[in-house]
Order: structure tokens, then sequence, then C-alpha cells
DNA sequence: TTTCTAATTGGAATTATTCTAGGTTTTGAC
DNA sequence: GTCAAAACCTAGAATAATTCCAATTAGAAA
């Protein structure tokens, strides 16, 4: 039985993606994917690592970080940066920004209307990417307020 | 000679703002303020603490984070998120985003025009700050391509 | 299949930040 | 002014996140 890729788990573009950024398929990389679009959460590179382990019980940090940067470079995952702790990544190509609830720490996708417009660059920036951050309360927390576990 | 508050160097509310949060004012948080004013570049904690030893050669490094940290509760300096490297410090309270050059690392003030009109949030969403990071090369890189130092 | 090179691995190293414990300064009550 | 309490500063240790390194493994082109 041939294996067939699943874009429920795996997303289409794995393989392709990868040799035509040069980069090899790895049953590692493969894994980490897997991971980022299983639970899309925005997990650390540390629980990444965790995730990836249940399976593969052999995969190192050192290569978990070495596949996110892969999936970053390939353009298949974001790299996200919410200031406090480590970075995040995000299985989410679509424009989006992230929200970050400052009572349980959760980072959530916000949709980014599409006519945003930007931001006018004074003469000489070349603006190549947008990065939205929105701190805040979520709505779980904001529904139940001093229970938020605190971030961390 | 009584000294007298320099806005150029000084700001105009280092001593107030600090009261009112219930801090004090010091010696180390006026001179660790002023390197900030001095020189608007969004430098790392260690590049303040190295200005700030110049002319104050005992104050330590974990006294510059305590006096960036009060700074920041009483609303005169902003804790700026640049993804990689050191967070960056920056006295410029106005509503502005950071453009970060790619080629040389430097960080620029943007204004931000006061119809931004935000993002509209999903249901339960409690949007408290916006903080827009855009990447991209700055006027001086774009000049002289491939002259930008790499950042770092 | 062979060969070449990219990728993986564990551990060490680096970087950024926070913590700790002890000494100093400021503040406010007396 | 004197004194105690609280805030602050300091050096160095500790922690957290990430990168580097040298040796092995494994993908894929020929
Ligand atoms: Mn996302
Ligand atoms: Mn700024
Ligand atoms: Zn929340
Ligand atoms: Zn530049």
């Amino acid at each position: 039985m041939k294996a067939v890729e699943n874009s429920k788990t795996r997303g289409p573009l794995l393989s392709e993606r990868l040799t035509t950024s040069g980069l090899r398929l790895t049953r590692q990389r493969e894994q980490v994917y897997r991971v980022l679009l299983q639970k899309r959460d925005h997990p650390t590179a540390d629980e990444v690592f965790l995730r990836a382990k249940r399976q593969m019980p052999d995969i190192s940090l050192a290569t978990v970080y070495n596949c996110l940067d892969a999936l970053v470079q390939c353009g298949l995952v974001r790299h996200v940066h919410p200031g406090r702790g480590g970075s995040r990544f995000c299985p989410n190509m679509r424009e989006h920004c992230h929200f970050y609830c400052e009572a349980c720490g959760g980072v959530f996708d916000i949709d980014w209307p599409a006519d945003h417009g930007g931001v006018p660059m004074p003469k000489g920036f070349e603006a190549k990417r947008y990065e939205i951050a929105i701190r805040g309360v979520c709505p779980d927390c904001g529904a139940r307020p001093g229970h938020g576990a605190p971030p961390g």
C-alpha cells in the first residue's frame, strides 16, 4: 500500500517545497511538520520537541531546531516572535496576525483583512513584510476574570 | 547652582513619573534614561550598559536591567522585541512602529498614521495594544546593495 | 550500488535574562 | 537628628533559549 499524502495532517507540499529549496525530505522533517499541523497552538521549539518525541523517541532537540529552520526556509512554517519566552512556530501561511493573551499566555491567529493598506514608508525604506502583534485578553480569560493561568 | 531639568537630554518627567509609580529617583535610573535619550538607536540592554558605564563605571548590568524595567513600568520607555537577538529599548513614547533592516540590523521608528483603524477582533478578544514590526531594507542599505553589515 | 553531501545527534558553548544574598541608600516616623 | 523599614544596587550564580561542533547516518544522484 503506497503512502498517500494526507493534506489534513501533512499538508500537500512538504516534499516538493523542500526539494525546490534544495533541501532533502527526511523522517524528522516530516514528523516536525506533522506535529505542527496536528495542534495549531503555536508551540515553542521545546514543545515541538516533546510532541515529536512521542512517535520518534530518538529525535534530538538540535534536530527540531534544524527542522523548524528548514520548514521556515521553504515557506511552510512561520517563525513567530512573542517578546517574552522562546519563539513559536505556526504552520498557517495565510496572512494573519497574532493575538497574545496576557492572562493565559495563549497565542491565537487573527485574520488580517486584505484591505489593510499597509503603513506608508518614508523615502528609501523597502518593506518586505509586516508582523502585527496584538496583546490583550482572550475570550476564555475575559469570561472568567482572575482565573487565567499566568503566562509562562 | 541648582540642577535644572533639561528636556533635551533628560526628558521632563523622570522624577515625577517614577514617584507616581511608587519608584524612587536614583542616579542609576537617571543615567540609564539619559543614555536612552542621547542616542535613539534602540540599544540592547547590554549596549545601554556599555554606554552608561562610560560616565558611571560602577553601574552593574543587573542594575541596567532593573532600571530599564523601572522606566518601562513608569511609562517612559518601551520594551521592543525584535525576534532575533536581545530585546531593545526605545524612549519614544509616541505611537509608532519599528522597521528592522535585514541587511544592517538597524531599528528605525516609523510613524504610524492615527487613522490606522485597527484590526477587527473576533467576538470575545479584547485588544489592549498593537505592535507592528516591519522587516525590509533601510535607505542606506538599499543604496549600496551587498554592503550592509550583516545583523548581529 | 556507489558516492557525495546534507542531515542528525549529544553534548558543549554561547547569549540573554533573571535570581540571590548581602551591603547601601532613601524615606518617614519619632 | 536617630532609627528602622523598604527600596535599591551589586557581583556572581543560575536559568532559559538557542547555536555550535565533531562524529555518524542516511538521502538521492549518477
Ligand atoms: Mn499563527
Ligand atoms: Mn522606537
Ligand atoms: Zn487567555
Ligand atoms: Zn540597513
